[in-house]
DNA sequence: TCTGACACCCGTCGGTGGTG
DNA sequence: CACCACCGACGGGTGTCAGA
């Protein structure tokens, strides 16, 4: 073995990333040069590579490499020994502080913060324990800011990527912007913005609590806090899909024709929409409520308003809406009527439950996906087949053809049940009346009255007629601004019924004209 | 005309990604 | 941070058809 004592200097490095080049040694041996400056140094090579080791005593730890050029890499002989200087100093103390120290400096941080970070290695806690405990402590019974179990869901959801879980082990303290960074940009990369903005959100907020309640244990207290800075440079685009109300109707009128007859291509004879399921469709249409809780209305809950002839009234309670705040709305008769004719017909009409009874499941209410999947179909978005469970036995069995997206051939641009707000927006705005959508929508009414229900209530005969003497009291009093509610909401549903009017009008008149 | 087998269809469930 | 949209997967109910 070729070993050369002497000052290592740029002739030396020059000399040892040429033999890693080529992998090549004079003699095929491992070659050294030991510093004569350093004693404790040497560059060594070997294969492909040119090592810088520290030796002190029985133990020697490489501490970067002079070639190749990609990780760790070191050529100035200053910078070598200084590191090395280091490096020595840890070894004497305590071995095992060595990786991390290292792991510190080369991830960018200042010589004292990576020492703070190497002494801190064995008792402080993994960013997977800070997790843990953020989560913990976030939701305990007495939390100051309780997170929820959606919340929860989140947080897990975004820790248990893949790409996060090598950081994850890591001691906190050692972890540093840069590791978030990658983790954010693979997954901005290979999932979503969404998720990475989560990444970069949920990581701050476990940081940040850690090291505000647990900074002794978790290590944090010895470190700047450098996830202050985290960011995620790009945002989502808020969607701006706002369907005319003349295409909204055309949607509705193509689902009320497939009541009686089956969609395009279809194998079996099933009608493409059911009753139950488009009442819900045109209910949401015409109150422009959030999906999920405007079908969860009771039918209870639907009362008629006993200071007007024109409209009804409809209540939610307040752990259906968002934001906990219960939400009263006039609907305008005309209205009604409309919902109410498909309503009838419905499979489980007069439901003693549900305003909007499920077509499928007894006791439940149409969900928000099922209506949603009205679109869909017409929409030609729905798979064309499942996968065939059972091996055909040489039968002739009804096959499903085509998948026609009718939304288009009608020249309809796709648009779901959210876009509807959008568009009521617009239309009230339009109309000069600017505070209707956000009273409409609830965006921002507070209101603190009990709507819950017990069942031994319900059971009174009376039950009816307090109920609705209470949504009245609600409706009146208070911040529930009824007189604009009741003005915004005949304005949109007058525009969308009397579009609906002129089409149905129009599509008789062509069917007689082709007769 | 009846019956049973089969696979189809609509609406539901639940997970993932997006939104305000 | 708490909701929403979207969509794959699936199941109960049912239309279809061959054969009795």
């Amino acid at each position: 073995m070729a070993t050369e004592k002497l000052i290592i200097g740029d002739t030396e490095i020059n000399r040892a990333i040429a033999m890693a080049k080529s992998g090549e040694t004079p003699d095929g041996k491992i070659f050294i040069f030991t510093d004569e400056k350093f004693t404790n140094l040497r560059l060594q090579v070997q294969a492909k590579t040119a090592s810088w080791i520290v030796r002190w005593k029985s133990s020697s730890v490489t501490i970067g490499y002079a070639w190749p050029a990609k990780k760790r890499h070191i050529t100035a002989p200053s910078t070598v020994r200084k590191l090395a200087d280091t490096v020595l100093d840890l070894m004497k103390d305590d071995p095992d502080k060595v990786k991390s120290y290292l792991d510190a400096h080369f991830a960018g941080q200042s010589k004292s913060e990576a020492l703070k970070a190497a002494h801190k290695t064995a008792d402080t806690w993994t960013l997977r324990e800070c997790v843990e405990q953020t989560i913990d402590g976030k939701t305990a019974p007495d939390a100051k800011h309780k997170i929820g179990a959606n919340t929860v869901k989140d947080y897990r959801g975004t820790f248990s990527r893949d790409v996060f879980q090598k950081v994850l082990d890591k001691p906190a303290v050692l972890v540093t912007r840069g590791d978030i960074e990658s983790v954010r940009d693979h997954v901005k990369k290979h999932v979503g913005a969404s998720p990475a903005i989560k990444i970069i959100t949920y990581t701050r907020a476990v940081l940040d609590y850690c090291a505000r309640n647990h900074a002794g244990q978790s290590g944090l207290d010895k470190v700047d806090a450098w996830w202050h800075f985290l960011n995620a440079p790009f945002e989502i685009k808020p969607r701006n899909r706002r369907p005319e109300i003349e295409a909204i109707v055309a949607t509705m009128l193509l689902a009320e024709e497939y009541l009686t007859k089956p969609l395009p291509g279809r194998a079996q004879g099933v009608n493409g929409t059911n009753p139950g399921t488009l009442a819900g469709l045109w209910w949401l249409v015409l109150t422009c409520q959030r999906a999920a809780a405007g079908m969860s209305l009771l039918a209870h809950d639907v009362v008629t308003d006993p200071d007007s002839n024109e409209f009804l009234l409809a209540a939610w309670a307040e752990d259906v809406m968002k934001a906990g705040q219960a939400h009263v709305l006039p609907i305008p008769d005309r209205a009604w009527a409309m919902i109410n004719s498909f309503r009838e017909k419905g499979r489980h009409a007069g439901s003693q439950e549900w305003a909007f009874p499920s077509e499928r499941k007894k006791d439940a209410h149409a969900t928000a996906s099922g209506v949603y999947r009205i679109l869909y179909r017409l929409a030609g978005r729905d798979a064309l087949i499942q996968e065939a469970k059972v091996e055909r036995k040489g039968k002739k069995v009804p096959e499903r053809t085509e998948r026609r997206d009718l939304l288009k051939e009608a020249g309809i641009d796709w648009w779901s049940l959210h876009d509807l707000r959008r568009s009521l927006t617009k239309v009230l705005d339009d109309n000069g009346i600017p505070g209707g959508a956000t009273v409409i929508l609830a965006h921002d009414i507070h209101e603190k009255s009990e709507l819950a229900v017990t069942a031994s209530e319900r059971e009174r005969e009376d039950f009816q007629k307090l109920r609705t003497a209470r949504i009245t009291k609600m409706a009146y009093g208070g911040a529930q601004y009824i007189a604009l509610k009741k003005e915004a909401m005949r304005i949109w549903t007058d525009a969308v019924l009397d579009e609906y009017d002129r089409q149905k009008s129009e599509k008789a008149a062509t069917l007689e004209a082709a007769e």
